[in-house]
DNA sequence: TGTACATCAGTGAACGCGCGTTCACTGATGTAC
DNA sequence: TGTACATCAGTGAACGCGCGTTCACTGATGTAC
């Protein structure tokens, strides 16, 4: 029996933690307006004033939520502009990157899905912490080449990956979202091809 | 001066229209949660209790708004699907129609595409009031020539055509959105092309 | 046409419940000397 | 090492406010005879 005797819920870092996963998870099953702070704090194990030692509102535990989560996943799509160098693999990668997270983490995807429109406009236009900003910065290098203008095609190619997740969400598409990957992937780099194309 | 009197607010009717009218402003606006029973009564100038008359609860009135504005733009789709017979000339209206909802309706549109997770559920899955289930009817005749399964391709449609949608509604793309319309219309028409186009 | 009644749309005040939040307090942990 | 103090994480009970909803009531409109 080595290790850290259990220092039973006086390691704030990790109660915050516990916090968080608890109210992700339940605010992406039920939304956020149908969690209570007392579901919260029911579920982590905790009183409910304990939640204010770590957040100074309900609303700001939602929105840290979203935002810092929304950096972890900006962060993500500059490491594929780091790792790969052309369009193709860098938007085969970031279909990759959308497929898996979806699957390996619904509650965060849902979560990040159902209620962008709560907080996005509080987040800042910066790579860094905002995925699409980062997705436009991916594109930026070959921007030149799309066939769309910069803003545009980031929002389409966005779409086609989102809405066939928010698909999945609904069960209107079977199975992991990883094996639609390449078909998305396939429709992305069509968006890519040079004008006249789709005129033959 | 001729015509009926003015009934003061004694057409039940005509009340139920102004209350969905100020509830679909409003909820677009601040958000169903946002918004309080007072707020609206408040906007179309008829105490709370009134609102009673016309619906069981807030939360019905949230739904019957959706569900009701959902299914006018399924049939608006089917109508595509009666006046247009080949597959490009229905995406290219199907298009067209989306963004001129946007445009024309901002607070419908908006409304539609933020709430949609809290009803979608309650969405029938019937061409005639569920918008999606209509455009996968619009694909189904030409399914067998589309190089993705259709409901995902019906999904990879819808997302280039809401994402910029979306876009727009953050400002992250300019203009009315109609002025994209070509551009999201020849990218719907490249998910179609035969297969093999993208490996040249 | 007049009368009696039913129904309907709306009022406005009140209710009460669930919710987010607060707060005095406890006990454990960290720190200075 | 022991002592005194500060800080931190957590408790649990209470608060009070805003909210959705209810309800007795009013007066207008529709209908039967």
């Amino acid at each position: 029996m080595a290790g850290a005797p259990e220092r039973r819920g006086r390691d704030g870092a990790r109660t915050r933690l516990r916090i968080e996963e608890a109210a992700l998870r339940l605010f992406a099953a039920r939304g956020v307006a149908g969690t209570s702070v007392r579901d919260i704090a029911e579920a982590v194990g905790v009183s409910e004033g304990a939640l204010y030692r770590h957040f100074a509102s309900k609303e700001e535990l939602a929105r840290a939520l979203f935002l810092d989560r929304y950096a972890v996943l900006a962060q993500s799509i500059r490491e594929i502009g780091q790792i790969h160098r052309d369009l193709p693999s860098r938007l085969a990668a970031m279909v990759r990157l959308g497929c898996t997270l979806f699957d390996e983490e619904p509650a965060l995807f849902a979560y990040l899905l159902i209620n962008q429109h709560d907080h996005l406009s509080h987040v800042p236009d910066d790579p860094a912490c905002n995925a699409v900003a980062a997705l436009a910065e991916l594109l930026s290098d070959s921007a030149a080449d799309l066939p769309q203008p910069p803003a545009l095609a980031a929002a389409m190619m966005l779409g086609l990956l989102v809405q066939p997740a928010a698909f999945a969400l609904y069960g209107r598409l079977e199975g992991p979202l990883s094996r639609h990957a390449p078909v998305i992937t396939e429709g992305v780099l069509r968006l890519c091809m040079p004008t006249g194309i789709a005129e033959r």
